[in-house]
RNA sequence: GGUCCCUUCGUCUAACGGUUAGGACAGGAGAUUCUCAGUCUCUAAAUAGCGGUUCGAUUCCGCUAGGGACUACCA
């Protein structure tokens, strides 16, 4: 039997780094298998729905690299793939469960809903939920209903005995009593929309779905889908349920826990490489020491077996050590490719680039590429270059053990070998000799020579190495710089 | 409250019922005769608790504790 598996999002929101994780299990999964991944949208709410997270579906997923094989855009043989373009579907299976017997119409109002909520919650009643009000109307009774202009919802009647049993590749069998199902679920909502449960179902079933794979927070309603199968008279497909995404607190992975949003880690300058990578091996892993996997070997060696079972805290951390892992994989001029649009931002160079700027980036990148965790790192590193912001703070000038007067000597002395040097096109060795002895003459530390050398040059303590850092900006700049910053050491 | 799920270093994880309980990130120390980073070396750090089963439990079973998810005309 071919596996055909499917991620279903619907399109409420930006795809998130727990969606997108559950997209990457069922993919690999289909392709280690030789089987179908299938994508369809699930937007049966219409209040949630937006075109900008339809969009963004599409667009996280192409920069991932996840093809799927039937689905919008490429069609597919049980196709529509979006759930409001298979509207009628639903409602004729819902009529044909009400006409069975096995479902209901409802007329209860939102309100009435509400207010047994709350007196349940109030009461601590041990059963929660619709109270079944409906569940035995007559036809006068209906008929004086929809008299009203009350458009009915459509509920499925749970069982109150018995009990209702699912098997999970992981889990094992999950068996839940029927007492215990939230009862009697809405599947047609008054509006015509069938519910996520109804849809679901149907759609997994008529798109002949094998396994399906699902965040851990679907397990209470899989008994639902179970009886909805049965209702149905059609087979149960294979769960096979994922341990969830958390946060740092141990809760499920959101927005307060930082970025969660595929688009957002793009933005930032995360490579698509990196998240797969990563991602993947949260809740998986294949041996215990194989760290990185490319998306190809992925494809190969994926293993449910290797799924884990309890849920997983996402380390930020540990995907900024992947991304510069990827970064400094990645070569010099594709690389510099990728930093382009960053600077371009920052608005240091033209869009498009010059041909000064084209090489000005070539050559910054392998000085940057070592000290890169996400792209967008490339602009505080390289402010100096495109922009002058002097440090006038005479403090930063001076270095571990050293005062002004001293540091203003240092610097002095220091720029002349510097520039004299470099310009007479001695070794960068011997002129950093000079410079560590001018130290020692002046019962320095080294850092007490390159310190005021450095901030005057690239305007912050911390920077790329001096000698890259002068190349860049060019020697008349750096002779300018120096100049500048004695003055400032100097003053008063 | 009810139902269900989970439990190895801080985090992600490895370990046919027999290992000095391994690796990685993060942390700490050192090296790299310029900062930062990178790289390399070293280091600290765990089987939630209690009972079984067994010659022997991280591993199998039970209980307790802790954590999580669900409990919508949202998915």
């Amino acid at each position: 039997m071919e596996v055909r598996v499917r991620y279903a999002p619907s399109p409420t929101g930006l795809q998130h780094i727990g969606g997108i994780r559950t997209a990457l299990f069922n993919y690999f999964f289909a392709r280690s298998s030789g089987g179908k991944f299938i994508l369809r949208v699930e937007d049966t709410d219409r209040e949630r729905y937006s075109d900008e997270s339809l969009e963004d579906l599409y667009n996280t997923l192409s920069w991932l690299g996840i093809e799927w094989d039937e689905g919008p855009v490429v069609g597919g043989p049980y196709g529509p793939y979006i759930q409001s373009e298979r509207f009628d579907l639903y409602k004729k299976y819902a009529e044909q469960l009400v006409a069975e017997g096995k479902a209901y119409y409802c007329y209860c109002s939102p309100e009435r809903l509400e207010a047994l909520r709350k007196e349940q919650a109030e009461s601590k009643s041990e059963y929660q939920g619709y109270d079944r009000h409906c569940a035995n109307l007559t036809a006068e009774e209906r008929a004086e209903l929809e008299a009203q202009g009350i458009k009915p919802v459509i509920r499925l009647r749970v069982p109150t005995e018995g009990k209702t049993t699912f098997h999970d590749i992981l889990m094992g069998d999950i068996t839940r009593r029927n007492r215990d199902i939230s009862p009697d679920p809405i599947i047609l909502k008054s509006d015509g929309f069938p519910t996520y449960h109804l849809a679901n179902v149907i759609d997994d079933h008529l798109m002949h779905i094998t396994h399906i794979m699902r965040a851990q927070e679907w397990i209470p309603s899989g008994p639902l889908h179970v009886l909805l199968y049965n209702a149905f008279g059609w087979e149960v497909p294979l769960y096979c349920h994922l341990p969830m995404v958390m946060g740092k607190d141990g809760q499920k992975l959101s927005k307060r826990h930082g970025s969660t949003a595929v688009r957002d880690f793009r933005a930032k300058g995360y490579l698509p490489e990196a998240i797969i990578n990563y991602v993947t091996l949260v809740g998986w892993s294949l041996d215990g020491s194989t760290e990185f996997f490319s998306k190809e070997e992925l494809e190969k060696c994926f293993r449910l077996e290797n799924i884990h079972k309890s849920p997983a805290v996402f380390d930020y951390k540990k995907l900024d050590w992947f991304n510069g892992q990827y970064i400094r994989a990645t070569a010099d001029d594709k690389l510099a490719g990728l930093i382009v649009p960053y600077l371009q931002d920052a608005g240091f160079v033209h869009d498009p680039l010059s041909e000064d700027e084209e090489k000005l980036v070539s050559k910054l990148v392998p000085s940057v590429k070592e000290r890169m965790k996400v792209l967008s790192d490339v602009v505080p590193l390289t402010a100096f270059i495109f922009r002058d912001e002097p440090v006038t703070d005479k403090n930063v000038y001076i270095g571990k053990g050293a005062d002004l007067d001293k540091t203003a000597e240092a610097l002095r002395k220091g720029m002349s070998i510097l520039l004299d040097g470099v310009k007479a096109g001695r070794s960068q060795e011997d002129i950093e000799n000079d410079l560590a002895s001018l130290a020692s003459e002046l019962g320095l530390k080294v850092g007490g020579v390159f310190q005021p050398i450095r901030v005057a040059i690239t305007n912050s303590t911390v920077s790329l190495p001096l000698f890259d850092s002068i190349d860049m900006i060019g020697i008349d700049e750096t002779e300018r710089r120096l100049e500048r910053g004695l003055k400032i050491l100097e003053e008063n």
